[in-house]
DNA sequence: AGGACTATTGGGGAATTCCCGTAGTTGGGT
DNA sequence: ACCCAACTACGGGAATTCCCCAATAGTCCT
């Protein structure tokens, strides 16, 4: 995963970030951070209120690889309180480092997904005492997820426009190789099966992996499957 | 795709149906359905405060197949109101219908995404002016979001799911590493990012495939993400 | 204390995939 | 008529995966 950060382009940008102050300030939040995961590309888009001395050392350390509030949140439907993310090294390493920069480990996550594999997760945290977070957080959790989706959606709106994200098709060929490679088959065992010679499969596999941007078959697997053109098997 | 209406299954799920009557009632809406979608199984899970006819009619005349509020819906990543849905033949076939039965086409929907591809859809109706329908919506959207957000996370958490799946599972060391192979990288990537010789990444692999019946990583990788053990990246 | 499970590391060798090419056919669109 | 994308096929060589083997250490449970 490429970190880009999208603080330091140009203009219409920075409109993201200072929306994320406006939501530290409507809902008395100390920091607000976005997230939005594009598979495809496998790049990350980030906008945080946070200091850039912080985000210096986030982006040195790759903390975006082993970020709990990034990974641990992807898998839920729901926001998620960061008092339940599990406390395993990767937490304690960021959280560590984050303390030294006076961040807190009070927090929420809200993922939003959208249609095509993007995650947009919204966080926003409050140094405070927990029963005052536990007061706080009910009352603003629905404006909050309301404005997860509303950053999520035009974040990937521009993005869409800008032509960033193409949903990725495949020819019926390459769907089907993909499917009998997810059911487990070899390049060979396809081949046989489809009557053509195995390397006419791995030509498909290849252009598979170019049009999903994949840098293995595996990778290539998980991301048709998340997109919706092949299935499990 | 078929239509299961968890409505006239056993006991526990009417609690859904009872929790959308909640929905209607402390939002002012004349009805409410959500329609949970299960991708890899294929299938549509419904629940509804409509009336035995037209529930009746509608799986009838198979309108889960070209009802718009349940396909248009699923591009976006806001609510839509159904003013934006375009009036096509599917449109107006469903909805002519639907007012024969006393329903209107003032409503709104919600999609909500889960991290496997699992989409639920929250839609609520209310026949007034659109002046009135204008003035509601803004002051609820935030909270009928967290309602969707609420029911789908119940609903895919519910045995009614989980229950189906055949559920093998893997460490927490396997999991990690196998979404590190499905996000790209090869066994050495793996790790050099875990600081653990790629040797042992390819031990864990191979009792992931064993645990996942998978012949390849690939297949494994495609299970993994089909059962949610891991997600697509 | 022993058993079961997991995490870890290692070697050797066979099998497979992957990347670099080239090249002919076919079908659809301009 | 021409072009382009898809599908087909082939080869060499590097890289990687996969499968057999063995071994140590920690945790948890009985």
């Amino acid at each position: 995963m490429n970190l880009i950060d999208l603080g330091t382009l140009p203009q219409p940008e920075t409109q993201y970030t200072e929306f994320l102050r406006q939501v530290c300030e409507r809902f008395e939040m100390d920091h607000a951070a976005y997230a939005g995961l594009n598979p495809w590309e496998g790049t990350i888009h980030g906008h945080v209120t946070y200091k850039d001395d912080w985000k210096d050392h986030y982006t040195q350390e790759g903390f975006h690889l082993i970020d709990p509030t990034l990974h641990m949140t992807q898998r839920s439907i729901a926001p998620v309180d960061w008092v339940r993310l599990e406390r395993n090294e990767d937490f304690k390493r960021v959280f560590r480092d984050a303390n030294d920069f006076g961040l807190c480990d009070q927090g929420l996550t809200i993922p939003v997904r959208g249609p095509y594999g993007d995650v947009g997760l919204l966080s926003v945290t409050r140094d405070c005492s927990s029963r005052e977070w536990g007061k706080l957080i009910p009352n603003v959790i629905s404006d909050l997820q309301s404005m997860a989706v509303h950053i999520h959606d035009s974040v990937m709106g521009s993005e869409a426009l800008s032509g960033i994200l193409y949903h990725p098709s495949l020819s019926s060929r390459e769907a089907e190789i993909l499917q009998w490679i997810a059911a487990g088959k070899s390049q060979q065992d396809v081949g046989d099966i489809l009557s053509i010679s195995h390397r006419t499969v791995e030509v498909h596999l290849r252009s598979s992996r170019e049009k999903l941007c994949a840098l293995t078959t595996a990778q290539a697997v998980g991301r048709a499957i998340g997109i919706g053109l092949i299935v499990p098997s």
